[in-house]
DNA sequence: AGTGAGACGTA
DNA sequence: CGTACGTCTCACTT
C-alpha cells in the first residue's frame, strides 16, 4: 500500500510501452473481426493493469508523443532521422489506446514540440517538489536522468512489456557506476544510433565512464581534452561538437508548459459503461474483465480507498439487501427506468412469500403476503412492462399466479438464453453452474446445517437475483442477433403461453383409465398364463435377460441383433424371429409387451390427475436439441394412439368442465412441406400445390405410373422413403423398415432422387453448410451447433451429420407451431374468448372450446396456424371436434 | 437410493 | 446403419 503521508505518481511514456508492446506480441493474434490490429493495445493495458495492481499510484497520467518534430529535430534535423516507417498495423492503434485511457479516467497529456520523455520529465520534477514519490515508465534510456531518490524508473526489458526493471539511484550506479544525471553525459559521448545522434568514435561506455571518472563531469573533459592521448584523444578533439550536441539535444526539459500539474492527476474512477463499449469493440474480454476487477477507481481519499475496497468486494459478494415500503418502493422502481431488474419469487410449497429484486449495484428483499395494500407497488410494477429478468421465469410465473399475480415485461431468461446458444437437451442450466461458466465465480450456498433459514439469511432471493441479473448481462453478450430475435420473438413469449397450459391443465377420466387399466392387467396376466404354459416355467416377461434365457438357450433360437449385455428381444427382433422361426411364445410376448406398456402409460397418467380432475403436465422448453418442447411429468406428447386399444386412452381425454368441445388442430406433413420450401424442390412443390395425396403423387413420379394406379404397397415405400429423407435414413435402414432387399431400397432411393433432386442437392448441402459454419439454422433463425461433423471419428460424423440434416426441418416446424401458439393466445385474449389452449404435441394443439365459440375459435386456429409462416408451399392444418381426444381426432 | 440399459410410446 | 423426446422395468451399484 503507498505511503500515506507519500501519494504516488506514475507517469508512462505511451507512445514508447505501445511501441514495444506492438513488437512484443504477435499482430496476427490480436485483430477484431473487422481487421483492426490490437496487440500494441493489448500489450500496453495488461501492462497498465499490473502496474495499477503493484504500485497503487494515487495519481497517474501517460504522455504522448504528437509527432516525429519536436525542438530536437528543429535543432538537428537528422534527430531520430533513421528510422524507418512505422509499421502500418501499429498505425491507428495509438488513437484506439487514448479512447481506453480515457474511458478508464487516465489522463493523457502531449504537446507540441516537444516529445513525451520532456512530459515525464516536467511532471517527475514537478512532482518531487510537491511531495510525490513518482514512478516513471518509459522505454527511452535517457528517462535515466530523471531518476533519483524519489523518482524511480521502470524501464521494460527486452522480450516484453509486462517485465520491468527498477532502476532507482543504486541500481543506475549498479549497472553504469554513476549518479542519474550523469547518464546523458556518458551517452552523448558514446552516442545514441536509435536516435541517429553519433558520439565520439570508438569511445563506449567504459571509456566514457572512466572519463567521467577521471574529470568528473563532461565539461571537465572538454575542457581536459588536449590532455588526451592516443586515437580517442584525436577523436574527442574532432567530434567534441558531436557530444555537445548529443548533451543538449539528450537533456529532458524539466519545464514544459501543461495544462495540469501532478496534484491535478488524481486517479479518477472509470467510466464501466464506456470502458464496456470500447472494449467491446476491441474484443477484449479477458482485459475487461481484469479491469472490472482491477480496485481502486475511486482516487486516494480515505472515502476513495473505501469504495475501491467495497468495490472490490462486489465483485464476489452481493450488496446487502434492503428493504423498502410505499414511496421509497415507488422511488426505487422509477429510478430503475427503462434498465432491466432481475426478479427472484421466493416460494414455500410453490406459494410466494417473498420478491428479491437485483441490479448491478443494488438488491432488494420485499416480503410479500396475500392481499396487503402495503405491496400495492410491487404488485403494480410485476405486472406493468417495467423489463424483467427472470431465472426459470415459468416456474415463478406459475409461483406468482398461484397468488393471483400477473407478471408483464418478461425481457430475458437466462435458462432459455443458455438453452439457445447450447442447445444439449442433457446440459445442467442451474444458476450455479451458469455462475460457474458465464461469471467464473462460485454461487455461494445456504448453510446446509440451517434448517430452518433465519429471516436475515445471508443468502437469500435478493442476492440471487444479483446473480441472476450479472448472469443475464453475460449471456447477453454472447447472443448473436438472430438468437436474439429467437428468444425475445418466440421463446419469451410462447414460455407465458405454455404456463398458462400447464395451469389450465386438461381434463382426465381417472374411472375409464382405472377401468382400462384393469382390464388391460387382466389381459396380460392371461397372456402370461399362456405364456409360462407354452415355455413351462414362469419368468419375469419384463426382463430381457430372463427373456434371452427362454428364446436362446431354452428354445435354441437363432442369435438376434447384439446388444450391450447380450442380444435383442425388441419387437423388430421378435419379429424377425417370428418369420423365420414362428413359435406360439413370441406373439405371446408381443401382445404382453402391448398390454403393459399401454398399463404403464395410463398408471403414470392416472397417478397426475389432479383434485380438479385435469392432468397438468410440465412442458420443458429447453428440453429439446431442436427447438421442440418437451412434455414430462406426466409425458402427455406419448400417449398412445395408433391402435384401436390405445385409443381408448385418448377417449380418457376430455373436454373441460363447463366447456362444449374439444378442438384438436394439426399440421398436416408439416416436416416435408418445409423440406418442399427449403429445398426449392419444384417437384416436390408441385405436389403439395396439386392437392393429391402426397405419396400418391410422389409415387406416381418414382414408379412412373398414373396417380390412380400407385398400389398400397407402393404407397408405403413412398412414404417410408419421404419421412426417412429427413432423417438421414440409408439404404440398410430402409430396406430393413420396408424388409425389402437393400437392392431395391437403393434403387428407390435412387429413383427418388432422381425425380427430386433439389431434395438431394438441399440435404446434402445443409451438411456441407454446417461443416463450414460448425451450426445448422432454421429459417426463424434458431441454431444448432455441431461439434463432430468433421471429427475422425466416423460413428460421431455420421450421426452428427444426419442431426444436421434433420435439424433445420424439425426445428423450423418447432418455430412455426411456436409462433402460431403466440398467436392464437393474443387472439383468443383480444377476442375476448374463453375457450383456452391445453396440450402441445408437436404438431397439433388441442384446446377446450367454451360455449358458442367453435366458429370463432376454429376461424382463429386455423388462420394463426395456417399463417404462421409463408413458405413456397401452403400450411395445411386439419381441425377436428369432439368430447374426447379421441374423438376430436379426425 | 441412484444409474444404465433395454424397451417402446409419441411427432 | 433414421431425427427428436420421456418413462417404465430390470439389474445392478452405492
Amino acid at each position: 500500500m503507498p505511503d500515506k503521508e507519500q501519494p504516488t505518481l506514475l507517469v508512462i511514456d505511451g507512445h514508447s510501452l505501445a511501441f514495444r508492446a506492438f513488437y512484443a506480441l504477435p499482430v496476427d493474434s490480436f485483430q477484431t473481426r473487422d481487421g483492426q490490429h490490437t496487440n500494441a493495445i493489448h500489450g500496453f493495458l495488461a501492462m497498465f493493469i499490473n502496474l495499477l495492481k503493484a504500485e497503487k499510484p494515487t495519481h497517474l497520467a501517460v504522455a504522448f508523443d504528437i509527432s516525429r518534430h519536436s525542438f530536437r529535430t528543429r535543432e538537428y534535423a537528422d534527430y531520430k532521422g533513421t528510422r524507418g516507417e512505422t509499421p502500418s498495423e501499429f498505425v491507428g492503434q495509438v488513437p484506439l489506446l487514448k479512447e481506453c485511457l480515457h474511458a478508464l479516467g487516465v489522463t493523457t497529456l502531449e504537446k507540441e514540440d516537444f516529445e513525451a520523455d520532456d512530459i515525464l520529465a516536467t511532471l517527475a520534477s514537478q512532482g518531487r517538489a510537491e511531495g510525490f514519490r513518482v514512478l516513471v515508465v518509459s522505454g527511452d534510456r535517457d528517462t535515466i536522468q530523471l531518476v533519483n531518490d524519489d523518482v524511480t524508473l521502470l524501464y521494460p526489458s527486452r522480450q516484453g512489456v509486462s517485465d520491468l526493471t527498477r532502476y532507482d539511484v543504486a541500481k543506475v550506479h549498479d549497472r553504469y557506476g554513476i549518479r542519474p544525471e550523469q547518464y546523458p553525459e556518458i551517452a552523448a559521448l558514446v552516442g545514441e544510433t536509435s536516435d541517429n545522434l553519433p558520439g565520439i568514435p570508438k569511445v563506449g561506455e567504459k571509456t566514457a565512464l572512466k572519463w567521467l571518472n577521471q574529470f568528473g563531469s563532461l565539461d571537465a573533459i572538454l575542457e581536459h581534452r588536449d590532455e588526451i592521448t592516443g586515437v580517442v584523444g584525436n577523436n574527442l578533439r574532432e567530434y567534441a561538437d558531436n557530444a555537445i550536441r548529443n548533451r543538449k539535444l539528450n537533456r529532458l526539459l524539466t519545464d514544459v508548459e501543461l495544462p495540469v500539474g501532478p496534484a491535478d492527476l488524481e486517479r479518477r474512477p472509470a467510466d464501466e459503461q464506456q470502458v464496456r463499449e470500447v472494449f467491446a469493440r476491441l474484443e477484449f474480454r479477458t482485459l475487461l474483465d481484469r479491469v472490472l476487477k482491477l480496485e481502486g477507481f475511486g482516487g486516494d481519499s480515505e472515502v476513495g480507498q473505501a469504495a475501491a475496497a467495497a468495490a472490490a468486494a462486489a465483485v464476489q459478494n452481493a450488496p446487502t439487501p434492503v428493504t423498502l415500503l410505499d414511496e421509497e418502493l415507488t422511488g426505487w422502481f422509477g429510478r430503475q427506468g427503462d434498465s432491466p431488474v432481475a426478479v427472484q419469487v421466493e416460494t414455500i410449497d410453490g406459494f410466494p412469500v417473498g420478491v428479491g429484486l437485483g441490479t448491478s449495484t443494488e438488491t432488494v428483499f420485499l416480503p410479500w403476503i396475500p392481499n396487503s395494500p402495503d405491496y400495492t407497488p410491487l404488485e403494480s410494477w410485476l405486472a406493468g412492462p417495467s423489463p424483467k429478468i427472470l431465472f426459470d421465469a415459468k416456474k415463478q410465473i406459475k409461483a406468482l399466479s398461484a397468488a393471483g399475480l400477473p407478471l408483464g415485461g418478461l425481457a430475458f431468461d437466462p435458462v432459455i438464453a443458455a438453452w439457445l446458444l447450447k442447445p444439449d437437451s442433457s446440459a445442467d442450466r442451474s444458476l450455479a453452474q451458469l455462475v460457474d461458466r458465464h461469471l467464473l465465480e462460485t454461487l455461494p450456498t445456504p448453510d446446509p446445517n440451517q434448517l430452518v433459514p433465519e429471516t436475515d439469511t445471508a443468502f437469500g432471493p435478493a442476492e440471487e437475483a444479483w446473480y441472476v441479473w450479472r448472469v443475464a448481462e453475460a449471456l447477453t453478450a454472447l447472443l448473436d442477433e438472430r438468437t436474439q430475435r429467437v428468444l425475445t420473438e418466440i421463446e419469451l413469449p410462447v414460455l407465458q403461453v405454455l404456463a398458462r397450459m400447464e395451469l389450465t391443465g386438461v381434463t382426465v377420466s381417472h374411472s375409464q383409465l382405472s377401468a382400462l387399466s384393469t382390464e388391460l392387467g387382466e389381459t396380460a396376466a392371461g397372456i402370461a398364463t399362456e405364456a409360462f404354459g407354452i415355455i413351462g416355467r414362469e419368468v419375469n416377461l419384463g426382463s430381457p435377460k430372463q427373456l434371452q434365457e427362454v428364446l436362446f438357450d431354452q428354445l435354441d433360437m437363432p442369435k438376434t441383433r447384439a446388444t450391450k449385455t447380450g442380444y435383442s428381444t425388441d419387437a423388430g427382433a421378435l419379429a424377425d424371429l417370428q418369420a423365420t422361426n414362428p413359435h406360439p411364445f413370441l406373439g405371446l410376448l408381443l401382445a404382453h409387451r402391448d398390454a403393459t406398456k399401454l398399463r404403464q402409460i395410463i398408471e403414470s397418467v392416472d397417478k397426475a390427475i389432479a383434485p380438479d380432475h385435469r392432468v397438468h403436465t410440465t412442458y420443458v422448453q429447453t428440453g429439446s436439441s431442436t427447438g421442440r418442447i418437451s412434455s414430462t411429468d406426466p409425458n402427455l406428447q406419448n400417449i398412445p394412439v395408433r391402435t384401436e386399444e390405445s385409443r381408448r386412452i385418448r377417449q380418457a381425454f376430455q373436454v373441460g368442465e363447463g366447456y362444449e368441445t374439444l378442438l384438436t388442430a394439426d399440421y398436416s406433413q408439416i416436416e416435408m412441406r418445409i423440406m418442399a420450401h427449403l429445398s426449392g424442390d419444384s417437384g416436390l412443390i408441385d405436389a403439395f400445390h396439386s392437392g393429391e395425396d402426397l405419396h400418391r403423387f410422389v409415387g406416381a413420379r418414382i414408379f412412373s405410373v398414373d396417380p390412380a394406379d400407385v398400389t398400397p404397397i407402393m404407397r408405403t415405400k413412398v412414404k417410408a422413403m419421404s419421412y426417412g429423407l429427413a432423417y438421414g435414413l440409408s439404404a440398410f435402414g430402409l430396406s430393413k423398415q420396408l424388409r425389402i432387399e437393400t437392392a431395391e431400397a437403393k434403387q428407390l432411393m435412387t429413383d427418388y432422387f432422381e425425380r427430386f433432386g433439389g431434395v438431394r442437392d438441399y440435404l446434402r448441402n445443409v451438411v456441407v453448410q454446417a461443416k463450414v459454419d460448425g451450426y445448422t439454422e432454421t429459417i426463424f433463425g434458431r441454431r444448432r451447433p455441431f461439434a463432430n461433423l468433421n471429427s475422425a471419428n466416423r460413428v460421431l460424423r455420421d450421426n452428427d451429420e444426419r442431426a444436421a440434416l434433420n435439424a433445420p426441418i424439425q426445428g423450423t416446424a418447432a418455430d412455426i407451431i411456436k409462433l402460431a401458439m403466440i398467436d392464437i393466445d393474443a387472439d383468443i385474449a383480444a377476442g375476448g374468448l374463453r375457450s383456452r389452449m391445453l396440450l402441445q404435441v408437436h404438431d397439433e394443439l388441442v384446446f377446450d372450446v367454451a360455449a358458442g365459440e367453435w366458429d370463432a375459435l376454429e376461424a382463429i386456429v386455423t388462420t394463426r396456424m395456417a399463417g404462421a409462416a409463408s413458405l413456397s408451399v401452403p400450411l395445411d392444418v386439419q381441425v377436428g371436434r369432439g368430447l374426447d381426444w379421441d374423438a376430436a381426432a379426425h
